[in-house]
RNA sequence: GCGCGGGUGGUGAAAUGGCAGACACGCUACUUUGAGGGGGUAGUGGGGGAGACCCUGUGAGAGUUCAAAUCUCUCCCCGCGCACCA
């Protein structure tokens, strides 16, 4: 009876799909629950990352079946977007073409690992019934003032001819070409996702099992910072520098100011001044690095004096101002005032361009407050005042705040509470995405689409040449249209949105997939949502998941839905390496899941990719676990040669029947918290006791242990469970239950430490009383021989666990 | 630079204050009269010892504790994220 995995696996794949067990419905009075995982862009394959994500998702959605919930667990296609586009551009084809293609492709592999998927719920985000509704959204945001145009100074990669968001921007160089980024100034479309960015930040509290680490990284995204706006005149004139710190503590050590390149008072301040040539010859280069500049280690604090000065307002010194690129004009008032002395950047700063310095906070352990030439870097610890007028003395968290309310009455400043969030930008030059639905009339200005002409679709042909702009603006039949207020001549937007648009409501769509009222059925997502399991990789962390909670606010607003979060429980899973490197196509390490399949079947690849590690790490690939994750399959399936011969056997063993109630429960804890690793060992240590057992009745621990690996190899488990004479698919079958009374030891192993080490070990009666215990111990040889006459100073006793005997 | 993780045998890893190395991979020996990534049994952190056993050991160092891989501090290294965030 060989295991068949190839036979096996299609028969029970083409089963699942026949009955359609996965396909779900809304109905009343069962208990849902929603697991996600982030669907795939769809680049043709899959890989492992897909792997192990989807695997995880998909034992976990099991084991919910099989306890009984009614559970919806739908894939679709994250489809618009550059890859399809340069494609079309490389290969002479179209970007829908190329996509439907790689779709067809990905969702026969997904089929293929054999995953619980309602494949009645697909959708893919190039659709035009699904982009329609982001069109929707879109006007809905509108209407509310949420999407707006601003001309805004963007980053541009030249060989991609489009503009990149900051997050697209990853070592000065084009997320996607590497090349280096540029600016330009442009007309762009924005979402003003800061309007929200109260509850965004006081939300995160609702989202207790979220991982710690994501949290961390909203929060800091967001940005939460209280502090003074100070109020800097310039010297010889009635112009005001206003600047933002968190750390007025430190004014009186305020030694120069410094100014963004693109500070609007820049240009002024140096009219006329002998430093004026420099000066712009620095900011025009400036201008031209990309916004994002990333501080690699041997980068210098560049900067230029503008040959003005101006006013600290506590003390009325007179003070330098600079300009340098380390100021960036995005956050806060794009100056700040530098403290060397208590601020490493600036420290550095001060030291490259012989700035004075000035302790204003002496560090607990350190009297020598006069002496700055001699720091070796900025203490930006916590001290107490010094040279700092009236707040000497004080402890600085204390001056802190006196010197936020003295400013603020006396007018040098006002307290201000600061976000770092940005508006999202999401225009994109870019043929393959969502249209924007905006018509520009000359007569009536921007005027949105109507309803009732959405969708507004993409043109069937367009030219790929990769130069000069968006195809869709060349396209004549899509560029002119009439105005839908006056009727006259207009064009339309050619700007195409940010693909993180389209993802981040898809988990409303999958409630009502073929919904066409509205982005989704009100009544569905009611019943269906929040996701009740979202799982995904953590480079996610911060824009798509905070995006999604954007949205998500968004419709409650709208009063389309009335719950404020969309992911209760997040799991972000570790990447797949190989040789201690990123699976990538740049670095040739990539093991292609299907060879995989091939070699050993979807069930030994789920239970490996499992068994390797925790989830939420990294785990390193190494084939020669593979054939380890095989053995255990067919030492699993040879389980039912020995359950043949069981109407032989006598009674069944007591041993294996504790050991089976155990396993119940400890397999079943590990799930809840994702602990598939130790899950399947504790399987595995099952089914070794069950072969020690193998002349006795086994056949209770057999379906037990068929059921428990379900999740995990669910092939096999479904052929095991048929050949053992049942007839139900394993999902509808209860998830086994121990028995706690037979979890009951009668006698415990005591371990028993002298000093702290172990020295020999005793067991006792499980309730023995702790006087009597003792005595038992003592009169060991060992322990005699080891305390060897020394007077016992302390007894500890963990109950059921150890003795340490100090003597 | 900032933020977040992590460092345990030859390998993937268990153990989150109480027996370090569960469960696997690999290796070694034996075994099964049928080879080719078959099954079974035993061994396997390092050092010492014929042996019962002993010493030592979780990146380095210090601390807290009866007891530390686990908690605290300093340092080193690796990975990931980021907008030099004032």
């Amino acid at each position: 009876m060989e295991y068949d995995f190839k036979k096996i696996e299609e028969k029970w794949q083409k089963a699942w799909v026949e009955k359609q067990v996965f396909n779900v419905s809304a109905t009343s009075g069962k208990k849902k629950f929603y697991l996600l995982e982030m669907f795939p862009y769809p680049s043709g394959k899959i890989h492992m990352g897909h792997v192990r994500n989807y695997t995880i998702g998909d034992a976990f959605t099991r084991y919910k079946w099989m306890q009984g919930f009614n559970v919806l667990h739908p894939m679709g296609f994250d489809a618009f977007g550059q890859p399809a586009e340069n494609a079309a551009i490389k290969n002479k084809t179209k970007p829908d073409i190329w996509t439907y293609k790689c779709i067809d492709w990905m969702r026969q592999e997904l089929k293929k690992m054999g995953f619980s998927y309602d494949w009645d719920r697909e959708v893919s985000t190039c659709n035009s019934d699904y982009y329609k509704w982001n069109q929707w959204i879109f006007l809905k945001m509108f209407e509310q003032g949420l999407a707006y145009k601003k001309k805004s100074s963007v980053n541009w990669c030249e060989s991609c001819e489009t503009t990149l968001a900051n997050e697209e921007v990853v070592d000065g160089g084009c997320w996607r070409c590497k090349k280096k980024v540029g600016q330009k100034d442009l007309e762009q479309w924005f979402l003003k996702i800061t309007d929200y960015k109260e509850r965004l930040f006081e939300d995160l509290r609702q989202l207790k099992d979220w991982p710690d680490r994501v949290i961390a990284m909203q929060s800091n995204w967001i940005g939460k910072s209280e502090g003074v706006e100070i109020y800097f005149r310039l010297e010889g004139s009635d112009e005001i520098i206003p600047v933002f710190t968190t750390r007025q503590d430190t004014i009186f050590g305020a030694t120069y100011i410094v100014l963004a390149p693109q500070h609007p008072l820049v240009k002024k301040i140096i009219s006329g001044k002998p430093q004026e040539k420099e000066a712009l010859r620095f900011i025009n280069k400036a201008l031209k690095e990309s916004k994002v500049v990333r501080s690699a280690e041997d980068v210098k604090k560049e900067g230029v004096f503008t040959g003005s000065y101006c006013i600290n307002p506590v003390n009325n010194e007179k003070i330098p101002v600079w300009i340098a690129d380390y100021v960036l004009m995005e956050y806060g008032t794009g100056a700040i005032m530098a403290v060397p002395t208590h601020d490493q950047r600036d420290f550095l700063f001060a030291k490259e361009h012989n700035l004075p310095m000035r302790i204003v906070i002496r560090p607990p352990r350190n009297q020598d407050t006069k002496s700055p030439e001699i720091l070796t870097e900025a203490y930006e610890g916590d001290g107490i005042q010094v040279n700092s007028g009236q707040f000497d003395g004080l402890p600085n968290q204390e001056a802190k705040k006196k010197i936020a309310q003295w400013m603020q009455d006396t007018g040098i400043g006002q307290i201000k509470t600061h976000w770092r969030l940005r508006d999202w930008l999401i225009s994109r030059q870019r043929f393959w995405g969502t249209p924007i639905p905006i018509i520009y009339c000359e007569k009536c200005g921007i005027v949105p689409v109507p309803y009732e002409d959405l969708p507004v679709k993409l043109p069937e042909e367009a030219p790929f040449t990769g130069r000069g702009g968006s195809p869709l603006s060349k396209v004549e039949e899509f560029l002119k249209v009439s105005c839908p207020k006056c009727g006259s001549g207009a064009t339309r937007e050619t700007d195409t949105m940010a693909t993180f648009f389209d993802s981040s409501w898809y988990f409303l769509r999958f409630c009502s997939p073929r919904f066409d009222q509205a982005p989704f059925d009100k009544e569905e997502v009611k019943y269906w949502m929040p996701v009740d399991q979202y799982i995904g990789g953590i480079e996610h962390a911060i824009l798509h998941l905070l995006y999604s909670r954007f949205f998500t606010k968004f419709f409650k607003d709208l009063g389309l839905i009335d719950f404020d979060e969309p992911f209760s429980h997040l799991l972000t899973q570790g990447m797949v390496l190989k040789d201690g490197e990123v699976m990538s196509k740049s670095r040739g390490n990539i093991v292609d899941p299907d060879s995989i399949i091939k070699k050993y079947g979807a069930d030994t690849l789920r239970l490996y990719i499992l068994f390797a590690a925790p989830p939420e790490v990294e785990m390193e690939w190494a084939e020669s676990g593979i054939d380890g994750a095989f053995r255990f399959l067919k030492r699993t399936w040879r389980l039912l040669e020995y359950s043949s011969k069981l109407n032989k056997a006598p009674n069944q063993s007591p041993a294996l029947e504790k050991k089976m109630h155990r396993t119940i429960k400890e397999v079943t804890e590990d799930l809840e918290s994702f602990k598939f690793n130790t899950a399947i060992s504790r399987i595995m240590e099952l089914v070794n006791e069950i072969y020690q057992n193998r002349d006795s009745d086994i056949e209770k621990a057999v379906k037990t242990t068929v059921l428990l690996v379900a999740p995990f190899m669910p092939h096999l488990a479904e052929e095991m469970w048929q050949r053992l004479g049942n007839t139900d698919f394993l999902i509808r079958v209860g998830w086994p239950k121990y028995d706690e009374k037979l979890l009951k030891e009668d006698t415990v192993t005591i371990v028993i430490q002298i000093n702290g080490k172990l020295r020999s070990k005793i067991e006792v009666p499980a309730g023995i009383e702790e006087e009597r215990l003792k005595e038992l111990v003592l009169a060991q040889e060992k322990i005699r021989q080891w305390i060897r006459g020394s007077p016992v100073k302390n007894f500890i006793v963990i109950p059921r666990k150890l003795i340490n005997i100090v003597v």
